[in-house]
RNA sequence: GGAGAGAUGGCAGAGUGGUCGAAUGCGGUGGUCUUGAAAACCAUUGUACCGCAAGGUACCGGGGGUUCGAAUCCCUCUCUCUCCGCCA
């Protein structure tokens, strides 16, 4: 959620950032900020009312305890009902404006960083560098759908079966590797700074919100209605918001969190060949990093986590490219995102196994999230946060990428978490 | 799931209708003293909104109500604790 006081403050300079997302935002800035010098007045009308009541409220005090039959005492009473009547017709209306404020800030989207390239579509985002291990291998290359029933590593037949289409079940050693790239990116992830958690995967209302997956992302969540939970579509939720309603110390910072966890989407809409094979899931399993920062420290923090990323990425020797998104592309809170993609050879094509974002202020405005600098002044944390990595698209490209004639071989930083070498008939 | 008790500032803990944004202790910060530190003493120490400021308003788990006036009374929700039941 954008805060109001910057929409004042900077309207022309945050309407023409938000054009980068392709869509003109000044009229529904100019209604809040209209709204938002009535709620100033009526609230100073009120206040004054109130204090007014106050102070009769208190000399009704002080007579009582001197002269209780004083016929002052009436007088006052019906004069303090009368305020009283005012008072909560400018509270119905300050309610009602304070809902409108905060439904319309609502669907305001972040403020794109001024860096953020131009352009509505995917082919708009800006490749930033490619990383293309050459091929060694010159036999036909298999999409991993078949690899996988193949080496029998995964059934997404029974899946179905138990559950629906895109809950894959992995088994045997499509099932160790797996569990092994988990362990090692949380590894790598602890090594570099980043405490580990192991998060709820239901998150109630007020966290689903304070991150801004509601109300924009309603329909994306599986809903517990007997007990009002959402299962969690990443595990940046429950991580961010335990640090909801929070002043931290500035020596508190940075927080930096790591945490494993399945993530569930119900992704409404999708189909056809982008959700085949591991592409697309109901449920897949990711390890997320979390960081809150410092306001002048985040532009740093991100670049940070992209070396960080990258470096993984590098040791499992997949090729990979990393892509700044253009304002059309970027999500719906976030202010600068870059994605890491790698190359699917079975599929020849590109997948995004990572998105790192600078959400800044947007979401501990909602979060209520915030830190007193060195000079003891209040301000909004900046949250940051990426997958480090997301399982399935690895998975996938890593048998596609190492596959032999008659075998899988396992990246060698995976072989201590796998114990074995090779994935064979 | 059943029965009971409770929720107050960073923490502990008073306050059961009037001048309470809230005693007291601990902690934090600043100072005095000291070569330095500790101790002691003094001062200060919540958040949000409105206002140039002075100042005003709201907040004692959340929401609603009674009253001229609510931390205090009533309703409701959530959470915590104790006991019973069930259970990996």
């Amino acid at each position: 959620m954008i805060e109001i006081k910057n929409l004042s403050s900077n309207t022309s300079r945050v309407v023409e950032l938000l054009k980068k997302r392709g869509s003109d935002f000044s009229s529904d800035i100019d209604t809040l900020l209209s709204l938002d010098h009535k709620r100033k007045s009526i609230q100073k009308n009120n206040d004054e009312r109130l204090n007014k009541s106050k102070q009769i409220a208190k000399q009704i005090g002080e007579i009582f305890s001197s002269d209780i039959k004083s016929p002052l005492i009436q007088k006052l009473k019906q004069e303090s009902s009368n305020l009283k009547e005012e008072i909560k017709l400018l509270q119905a209306e300050l309610k009602e404006i304070e809902a409108q404020i905060k439904e319309g800030l609502l669907k305001l989207p972040n403020i794109p960083d001024p860096s953020v390239p131009e352009g509505s579509k995917e082919s708009d985002n800006q490749i930033i560098r490619s990383v293309v291990n050459e091929k060694t291998y010159s036999e036909k290359i298999y999409p991993h759908w078949d690899l996988c029933e193949k080496y029998k590593l995964i059934d997404f037949k029974n899946g179905t079966k138990v559950t629906g289409s895109g809950f894959p079940i992995y088994k045997g050693k499509g099932s160790k590797l797996q569990r092994s790239l988990i362990s090692y990116f949380l590894d790598r992830n602890t090594k570099h700074g980043y405490e580990e958690y192991l998060p709820p995967f239901l998150v109630n209302v007020e966290s689903a919100f304070g991150t801004g997956q509601l109300p924009d992302k309603d329909s994306q969540m599986y809903h517990i209605s007997n007990d009002n939970l959402y299962l969690i579509p990443t595990s940046e939720v429950p991580i961010t918001n335990i640090y909801r309603d929070n002043v931290l110390a500035y020596n508190d910072l940075p927080i930096k969190c790591t945490s494993y966890s399945p993530c569930f989407r119900r992704e409404a809409g999708s189909y056809g060949k982008n959700v085949r094979g591991l592409n697309r899931l109901h449920q897949f399993e990711k390890v997320e990093i979390v960081e809150i920062q410092e306001q002048e420290k985040s532009e740093q923090a991100l670049n940070n986590m992209i070396k960080h990323v990258e470096s993984i990425l590098i040791e499992l020797g997949l090729s990979y490219r990393l892509v700044k998104l253009c304002g059309g592309d970027l999500g719906f809170t976030s202010s600068l995102t870059y994605d890491f993609e790698v190359f699917s050879p079975g599929q020849n094509k590109w997948l995004e196994v990572s998105s790192i974002s600078n959400f800044k202020t947007y979401q501990s405005n909602r979060l209520k999230l915030r830190y007193k600098d060195i000079s003891g002044k209040i301000k909004l944390c900046h949250t940051l946060n990426g997958s480090s990595l997301a399982l399935p698209r690895i998975f996938s490209t890593i048998i596609e990428t190492f596959q032999k004639k008659n075998f899988i071989e396992i990246p060698k930083v995976l072989q201590k978490y796998t114990g074995f070498s090779k994935i064979d008939l």
